[in-house]
DNA sequence: TCTGGGGTCCTAGGACCC
DNA sequence: TCTGGGGTCCTAGGACCC
């Protein structure tokens, strides 16, 4: 019998380190060498930090009132996130890598599969070419994983942060199994991917404390008592690919819009003004992927963590028929709302989320009486208005042309909190980085 | 004053069918 | 007393990810 250790793969995870702080020293450099954490939405908490920041014990997600002491004592400094400039370095990092490989899958804002199975050259050597290339060329530094699974690719990436010795670059890949067995020994089992706050208490119960403890669990107990996700990523640990490579960023199924307040919201007008924006935000996404939606599902909540009398209403709108179009969508919206609304509480959070989403032009998707065939010349996309108002928005700026229910004539009360935010430096003329005035 | 905003996949259980 | 068995579809909720 043929033992299959001959088509062995190499797949190399890259991601940024501390990706959106990195982003924001690029821009400015007099951050270098300083704990910066950047913030969530609203400053509410760390979001990233960098390894000054960690180092003065702040943890992912650490609430900022919590932590904003340090600023004085440590000298800690706090930005708002500005996920314009994040998406556009992301953008730039992905292309980088994506020179050194034919097959690419991009994983998440700042992190990259890269497929080097017969790429020629030793991990090391194509790692650190990796790591040099999109220091030079854009300044965010990275590290590299090399494994024979992703989730060893993932787990290589772990051990080149946090091993200086590897500088960056760590290859698991060339190891044999009793070698990689024995480097999986040191990985606390919280550690590894797919293994969260819930599971890792209880595979420790059972004596599995490592990554190399669960790589040679039975897999049959795994899939049992857990499940066939935790059972794949145990045979990944192992050394056999179950997860598979997705190229094309895949259709999403859900586009969520939602956001917390930056002020407390009493009054029906101010959450539909908010709920207005989420779905055209919402809507502009479904369109950008040719998608129509079937039901929405709208939400407002009062906080968690305030003392107020708690509330938390939602409600799954269906629509009549799929559609495109926002003007369709705050319809439902509006009366999704009045459903969920209820007087006297103070909402800290709304916001809805598309669900149903089909293909536009799926042969078999529900029309109504009127609808032209989606063949048809005029029909190809019903809503033209749509596609105009996107193109303007994409053209001119995001807020270009906006629904009129998200215009006032007051102030908007449930606007972000954002007080440390940097300028769009590679997105936006207006805001490109002046070296002198 | 003050704690983010997205997503995915899987499973269990109920409704319903023959 | 006894009251099948197998299948599908849908939904809510739980676990995970960044």
């Amino acid at each position: 019998m043929d033992v299959p250790t001959t088509h062995h793969q190499r797949i190399a995870l890259i991601d940024g380190n501390s990706f959106y702080c990195s982003c924001e020293r690029v821009m400015r450099p007099g951050l270098e060498g300083k704990p910066l954490v950047v913030l969530s939405n609203n400053d509410g908490c760390a979001i990233a930090r960098t390894q000054e920041a960690k180092d003065l014990g702040i943890k992912m997600g650490a609430p900022w009132f919590k932590i904003c002491h340090l600023a004085d004592t440590h000298g800690l400094v706090a930005l708002s996130a500005n996920f314009a400039l994040y998406g556009d370095m992301s953008h730039r990092m992905m292309n980088i890598i994506g020179q050194f490989a034919p097959r690419q899958e991009i994983y998440s804002i700042d992190e990259s599969f890269l497929d080097l199975t017969g790429v020629p050259g030793s991990g090391r050597d194509i790692g650190t070419a990796i790591r040099t290339r999109i220091r030079q060329w854009i300044g965010i530094p990275t590290c590299v994983g090399i494994g024979p699974t992703k989730t060893l690719a993932k787990l290589a990436n772990h051990l080149a942060k946090k091993i200086p010795r590897l500088q960056g670059v760590c290859d698991l890949a060339q190891l044999d199994d009793t070698r990689r067995l024995r480097a999986l020994a040191h990985v606390p089992i919280e550690d590894v991917w797919g293994v969260g706050r819930r599971l890792a208490p209880q595979l420790r119960e059972l004596g599995i404390a490592t990554a190399a403890d669960l790589a040679c669990a039975d897999i049959r107990v795994i899939r049992d008592k857990f499940s066939v996700v935790l059972a794949k990523t145990a045979e990944e640990l192992a050394g056999l690919p179950r997860l598979g490579w997705e190229e094309l960023p895949a259709e999403k199924q859900q586009i969520m819009c939602s956001r917390s307040f930056g002020h407390p919201v009493q009054h029906a007008n101010d959450l539909f003004e908010a709920l207005s924006v989420f779905t055209a935000r919402a809507a502009e996404r479904l369109r950008a992927q040719e998608s129509v939606t079937g039901a929405i599902y709208v939400f407002a909540r009062t906080s968690f963590f305030r003392n107020d009398p708690p509330y938390s209403g939602s409600i799954v709108v269906p629509l009549a028929r799929t559609t495109d179009d926002t003007r369709a969508m705050l319809d439902a919206v509006r009366q999704g709302l009045k459903r969920v609304f209820r007087p006297g509480f103070n909402y800290a959070k709304a916001g809805v989320c598309l669900l149903d989403i089909e293909p536009l032009n799926r042969a078999n998707r529900q029309l109504s009486l009127f609808e032209p065939l989606p063949g048809a010349k005029a029909g190809k996309n019903a809503s033209k208005i749509m596609q105009t108002i996107d193109g303007i928005n994409q053209r001119y700026g995001k807020s270009t042309l906006v629904p009129a229910s998200t215009l006032h004539d007051h102030d908007t009360v449930w606007a972000m909190k954002q007080e440390r935010k940097t300028p769009a430096y590679t997105t936006d003329w207006g805001q490109i980085v002046e070296i002198r005035r």
